[in-house]
DNA sequence: ACCTGAACACCGTTCAAGT
DNA sequence: ACCTGAACACCGTTCAAGT
């Protein structure tokens, strides 16, 4: 079986522009200035070709947008040493999709075009759901609680790069003093809270199998 | 003092255009067909005006945007019957917040351009941060905490608006059979419990305080 | 004061023409 | 087969001109 080069179609003639070049550029250019800067005049400017060079070979605006997404999320897969405690999986997981997220944002603003899906990000929600049946959750109860935490962590993210201040602080000045957000805004910390409480919950639920039945 | 009618300007002739009649016009266009639906010329011909009377009323599309997300952000605060106890304040602050995410899409998509600021936002906020006091939690955590509600809520309807299926629905049809999310992808079921789960972890940091300090 | 209309520099996409 | 360049229908913004 003969592998034939990325870069040379059949009639030999070298390829002006390879797909992953492109989501190579287009990644830099969205994770630098944003999802509106990912032109296909501007691709075109950086590779040498042009404009419609990349749009035919891309396939549209929407199917690079998906690509990009794809592409990245499929990082989360890469070589990843589970621990062997459901509370290690779960932070590792958790900071995992959270470093993913903050390195490559432009996956939050391209995330209502493009799903959110990679080739192996399915292993890796597996091994959370194991981690959090072992824990001692049902099976229903683990697939939503994986779900809770990748509901916060990309909430976290979201908000996290939407500004730099908290939401709180454009209280007028007199009240900004007295506010408690105004000396809590520290988003690191924040995150690692937020995660204990969930992780705090998984624990409580797991203790008390039938509690999110009982009370309604 | 007389108070001006806003349609009104000092030469007497009518105003063509309010900020008010923009604002309600682009609500309506971004929520029914998305935030790039809203165009200045869009606008211009709903309203009967030419598109700059529209650039120059707003002030321009980012001013457009801020304005846009924090009028809609307003209606948290509107009229809010609080319970007494913590565990019900903080479910009505969350299925509100949620509920307003879900009729207003558009926030989601301007809330990095626009920040998610309200008038009346910190009313609630406040609001929120004392039922989580007098749950137990101490001045840091209590604010942090209110940030995990914000967090877990917001990238919830973030996710629940991406896209129709859940994240892992392109398994191969083999393991699509034996996946627990297959079974289990239900929006509503996966908010409730998910704000159970957080609520079930600000009660287990309430009943042992310093728990997120001992184990490093 | 407020609005208009032309102009400018962008954008994605279609399509006929080149090699 | 693959790429190009012109054309088309959009976009936000600037600015001189109207009333």
């Amino acid at each position: 079986m003969v592998v034939e080069k990325a870069s040379t179609p059949k009639n030999g003639r070298p390829r002006a522009v390879t797909l992953d070049a492109i989501l190579d550029a287009a990644t830099e250019l969205a994770d630098d200035q944003g999802l509106d800067a990912v032109s296909f005049r501007a691709l075109a400017d950086r590779l040498g070709v042009s404009p419609m060079a990349i749009h035919r070979t891309t396939g549209g605006v929407d199917a690079l947008q998906h690509a990009l997404v794809s592409r990245i999320v499929g990082e989360v897969t890469r070589s990843v040493d589970w621990p062997e405690d459901w509370r290690g999986i779960v932070r590792l997981f958790a900071d995992t999709l959270h470093d993913l997220l903050m390195r490559h944002p432009v996956i939050l603003e391209a995330h209502r075009r493009a799903s959110l899906v990679g080739p192996g990000a399915d292993d890796v929600a597996y091994r959370v759901v194991a981690a959090l049946r072992g824990a001692g959750l049902d099976e229903e109860a683990a697939a939503y609680a994986y779900g809770t935490l990748h509901d916060f962590v990309t909430g976290h993210v979201a908000i996290r790069l939407g500004r730099g201040d908290l939401e709180l602080h454009h209280l007028p000045p007199e009240r900004r003093a007295a506010s408690v957000f105004a000396d809590h805004h520290d988003y690191d910390r924040r995150f690692s809270f937020g995660l204990d409480l969930v992780i705090g919950g998984i624990a409580a639920a797991a203790a008390t199998p039938a509690s999110h039945e009982e009370q309604r």
